[in-house]
DNA sequence: CGATTCTTTGAAAACAGTCAATCTGTGTGG
DNA sequence: CCACACAGATTGACTGTTTTCAAAGAATCG
């Protein structure tokens, strides 16, 4: 169960025998099928989650009805609402699971145990919040300066996995555009690639 | 010249007066005039700026030849490239002034020796980078649900005072659409006004 | 005042969204 | 194995919004 985790994170920390097992003892392992609702609008995200198997979605259900997606979260991915995390308090956002999935959830008071114990951890935990929050500030860019179709250009390569296991519909949400727009924009490349 | 900063980070920050001392010992000051360049693209954001009078803005350039604002940093705010600032590599933002300002800076060899030495300091530098990440994440929300006049109505209430510090068509490249929309936008809202 | 920067405006064109209908593939239960 | 339901993708016609371009009008600054 432990062991796609175990070689995700051997070659990004450096930590002993005893500390991996540490770290694993205090997970909890939890499966989730398809279309199950994982974090509700409200709660308290209680949790670390790491996704050895599957994809997660979060998503932002507003007024007007429609689900607006902020993250992907495949396997080898952490998916964590910071704002709530940290401060306990109530989420803004849902996820739920796109495919049957596995995780491991540390709750927060044994991940902080984890980080006060273990620096590596705190400074690895540390980095991917960094790089979740370069990733978030190219993705402003990519909003506020991309058409349609450099969107769906982008995501494409940026996230060729994830583009073939997610249904277009919820890429649109993601690129902010819709559905219609980004088959038409498809359309369009794939006749531009026969022509040449 | 500290007051200021002394101001802003008394009732955020529980630090005895030699901390304190020895914090600002470390900062050097720097005043810059409006329009000058401070960080130019390609350069390693090597210090931890605080703002403690005038504004600041961060842009992109891109090949198409146009600005891309990223943020606004007014006084009691900090501008940081963390992606550039952590792993010393070349930034990809352009930082000017927007106003003649002064401004407080710690290079990164004294902040880690800052928060090295006051466990308080590293908290609070962690929920400052949080923080600017759930704005982030706000962002991005607001940029793939909000029409052109929402967004417009949601940055005169987040950043009252920034509106009226910048100028229009700044406001357009922050939120993504073009000028032009954007005083149309205000001219709707303002006949819209009178209608009530 | 003259220069520059900023804002507004109008008209046309490009772009993206909506609605409704159809098509496709998948999986489920009989 | 078939029929059916369902989720997803596509299409066309239309509407509405946004951009672009060009020009002119304010406002600001030295």
């Amino acid at each position: 169960m432990f062991e796609c985790f175990e070689a995700y994170i051997t070659p990004k920390v450096d930590l002993t025998k005893e500390q991996l097992r540490y770290m694993c003892s205090l997970a909890t392992v939890r499966k989730v099928r398809r279309r199950q609702l994982l974090v509700k609008e409200g709660e308290v995200c209680r949790h670390k989650i790491f996704i050895s198997k599957g994809l997660l979605r979060t998503y932002r259900l507003k007024d007007d009805g429609n689900e607006y997606i902020m993250r992907f979260s495949p396997e080898n991915s952490w998916n964590v609402d910071h704002e709530s995390y940290n401060n306990q308090t109530p989420t803004k956002y849902n996820v739920d699971a796109l495919e049957d999935s596995e995780l491991l959830l540390w709750s927060k008071e044994d991940f902080d145990e984890l980080i006060a114990a273990i620096p590596a951890i705190r400074a690895f935990s540390d980095r991917i919040k960094e790089s979740s929050y370069d990733a978030s500030q190219e993705r402003v860019l990519m909003n506020i300066s991309y058409t349609a179709e450099e969107k769906y250009e982008d995501f494409i390569t940026s996230f060729p996995d994830i583009f073939r296991r997610v249904p277009l519909h919820m890429v649109a949400s993601y690129l902010g555009v819709s559905r219609e727009t980004l088959t038409r924009v498809r359309q369009a490349r794939f006749k531009q690639q026969k022509d040449n």
